[in-house]
DNA sequence: ATCTTGCCTG
DNA sequence: CAGGCAAGAT
């Protein structure tokens, strides 16, 4: 292999780590695969490389890894044609150890790496173009097609398992006794714990898919460019794709077996990739930048996975005990047993306190099918199928009502979680993991139908608005299930439009990677204010562009946009005020009117716009605000201000006074 | 007819 | 700072 000296440019590459301030975002699917390769080590180089050695390694122990790998790889990829195959088809093929590996790779070489290579190019891109297109629609996409292809009755019923849980509303009062386990006092707990648990998986599973499907893609650019200098054979490409689809596995298994671990990789996980990039922007350099985007894409999307499973794994531990009445599992027991026969009758009380003590068990149950089935567990859609032979789901037939229960522990944490974290799961649900989120009432009863107004509130509300985040959100409790049914019901519409009409997926693409943001935060406000010293009038794509860790969408371009009109408003309004006081104050020369850091007029504006005063403003703001206070004196000794528009002469005015803004505020850390 | 902008209000 | 509304722009 000559990777070696891509290796080391790769580990010279300082923009590797550009967008990384977070280190734990960062190539997830390759951590379980190196960590556990004897073979691989960080100091031997790129992930690529370590793929290609560990090729040869799987090259003899391909079988069964290999077979339920692969397939689960092509899996889903022929959204079109292939339809239904999706994961159903891996699962199927999973389960049949002889039967053959319907890889689009062949290991024989029996097709023209060309056409394959644009047949699968096509699948993915399309992949990408569904994930991006329409969160929701995906999901529901697959139910729909599977009904018209039933030719494998597997998969059927699989579908239709899945349909019952997806559209229905969370009637979680019907069931009826015989839904409900026996001598279990928190028996629905444990149902709406099974439930999350499921539902978590399906979306794992269905993000692994996409996530092997851009693996493969670039993979298979990396094999095009590698073949015209090293000559490789196309079963030497098909075995390293497998070997990247087992390290799709791993990674997954990775996630759900040992989070301590992964996360303690995490930065190495971070440099590899990066030398990745790397090495393929300095090889193949813009046309392949595409292939690379759509690699941190997949990695982003796998990132949280990992994350939700973390946070799975780990429940009730960043749930403050208080907010519940139930400080204890077995409290939490023993109230879910008394509120039995009142479940049905949504109550109010303590939804949470549900969800806390539920949470615990998911985490069980969670562990203990991930423990029993490895190979199910890392493959697309075994969870459904499984599901009937999980005894405890097989049990749960009522919380079919409310499927998708499960969101709200992931919901949950997120926002009872640090903002890094919230982040991260904001991400998943914008993205991939969208299809299922964003079609999941996960609200809990309580929520779903005493507090129908709450579904009302904007996004932003909850996402982007400090005040609810710390004053319901992080002192009460019971606001993280306000935060689910609000993402559940806000965020998907809007995602829906942003994918509709803004920005591609190339742009979209390399954003994943970055901390983009679902909205706008406390920082960004301040952010703004800063930018307000240099432009009072920024137009949409210089807000585009100095917010570059923002996703926007109407809403959020018309939020900014709306934070400079209210900075000019009170700009205009002080400009007036201080105008009028020097008027009365008997000044009658406008050149005795000036704007100092000393002024009144000046401190007034810093104490709005730069309240911490650890921002030097420019001077040209001075300059700015002085020549706006003139016209505003002119103007008013002038009598304009019997005009009903006499402001927007002034206005006029100093629209053209706006100055570039530095370039360190293009920087999304930049405060 | 729809979107944007600005004013007013809480 | 954001929501609502109305006037203006397209």
């Amino acid at each position: 292999m000559n990777l070696s000296l891509p290796d080391q440019n790769m580990h010279n590459s300082s923009e590797g780590c550009i967008e990384d301030d977070k280190p734990d975002v960062m190539l997830p699917c390759f951590r379980r695969n190196m960590y556990d390769d004897p073979l691989a080590s960080y100091s031997n180089g790129s992930i690529i490389s370590q793929l290609l050695r560990k090729t040869i390694h799987n090259k003899r122990a391909l079988d069964e890894s290999h077979f339920y790998l692969s397939s689960s790889t092509v899996a889903d990829s022929g959204q079109e044609d292939r339809s239904s195959v999706s994961s159903k088809d891996s699962t199927l093929e999973a389960t049949s150890p002889s039967g053959h590996i319907s890889t689009g790779i062949s290991l024989d070489g029996e097709h023209p790496m060309t056409d394959h290579l644009q047949a699968k190019r096509a699948r993915v891109e399309n992949i990408i173009r569904v994930m991006a297109g329409s969160p929701n629609s995906r999901q529901h996409g697959d139910s729909e097609r599977s009904d018209t292809e039933a030719r494998d009755t597997r998969e059927a019923y699989r579908e239709n398992k899945r349909k019952q849980r997806l559209p229905q509303h969370q009637e979680h009062s019907v069931g009826g006794p015989a839904s409900r386990r026996p001598g279990s006092s928190n028996g629905d707990n444990c149902n709406t714990k099974d439930e999350e648990c499921h539902k978590l998986k399906e979306q794992l599973h269905s993000m692994q898919r996409l996530l092997r499907q851009l693996q493969e893609k670039f993979l298979q650019v990396y094999n095009q460019d590698d073949a015209e200098h090293d000559d490789r054979d196309e079963a030497e490409i098909a075995v390293e794709h497998d070997a990247l689809a087992e390290s799709t596995e791993s990674c997954y298994v990775s996630a759900e077996d040992d989070f301590e671990r992964k996360n303690g990789r995490m930065t190495a996980g971070c440099q590899d990739r990066m030398k990745v990039v790397g090495y393929l922007a300095q090889q193949r350099e813009s046309p392949n930048l595409q292939e690379t985007l759509k690699q941190e894409l997949s990695q982003a999307v796998s990132e949280c996975v990992d994350r939700v499973f973390k946070k799975v794994s780990s429940p009730g531990l960043d749930l403050p005990p208080q907010p519940c009445m139930c400080s204890s599992p077995e409290i939490q027991t023993s109230a879910g047993a008394d509120r039995k026969g009142q479940q049905a009758s949504s109550t109010q009380d303590q939804p949470q306190c549900e969800e806390a003590a539920v949470k615990p068990r998911s985490l069980e149950y969670y562990e203990s099918s991930a423990a029993q089935s490895p190979q199910d567990q890392t493959e697309a859609l075994s969870l459904v199928v499984r599901k009937p032979a999980v005894t405890p789901l097989s049990s749960v037939t009522p919380t079919v009502k409310r499927p998708y229960a499960v969101h709200q522990t992931p919901f949950q944490f997120n926002y009872s979680t640090p903002l890094h974290d919230s982040q991260i799961l904001e991400h998943l649900l914008k993205y991939g993991p969208h299809s299922n989120f964003g079609g999941l009432p996960c609200m809990p009863p309580s929520m779903d139908r005493t507090s129908p107004d709450s579904v009302d509130l904007p996004w932003d509300t909850i996402a982007m608005r400090s005040k609810v985040t710390s004053s319901h959100l992080g002192h009460h409790p019971r606001a993280s299930a306000l935060g689910s049914v609000t993402v559940d019901n806000m965020c998907l519409p809007h995602v829906k439009l942003e994918c509709g009409d803004l920005q591609s997926m190339a742009e979209r693409n390399p954003y994943m990677s970055l901390n983009i943001q679902e909205g706008l935060t406390p920082s960004h406000l301040k952010k703004a204010k800063l930018m307000f010293f240099y432009t009072r009038y920024p137009s949409s794509n210089v807000l585009k562009t100095f917010f570059p860790d923002v996703k926007f969408n109407r809403c959020i371009t018309s939020q900014l946009i709306k934070w400079f009109s209210n900075f000019r408003e009170f700009y205009y309004i002080q400009m007036e005020k201080f105008a009028r006081q020097a008027i009365v104050d008997g000044i009658s020369e406008v050149k005795d009117m000036t704007v100092s850091r000393d002024s009144e007029l000046f401190r007034a504006l810093n104490m709005h716009y730069n309240k911490a005063n650890d921002f030097h403003v420019p001077d040209r703001f001075l300059e700015v605000a002085e020549i706006t206070l003139h016209e505003f004196y002119n103007a008013i000794s002038a009598a304009k201000d019997s005009d009903p528009s006499w402001k927007k002469a002034i206005y006029k005015v100093i629209c053209k006074l706006d100055s570039d803004v530095p370039e360190e505020f293009k920087s999304s850390s930049y405060l």
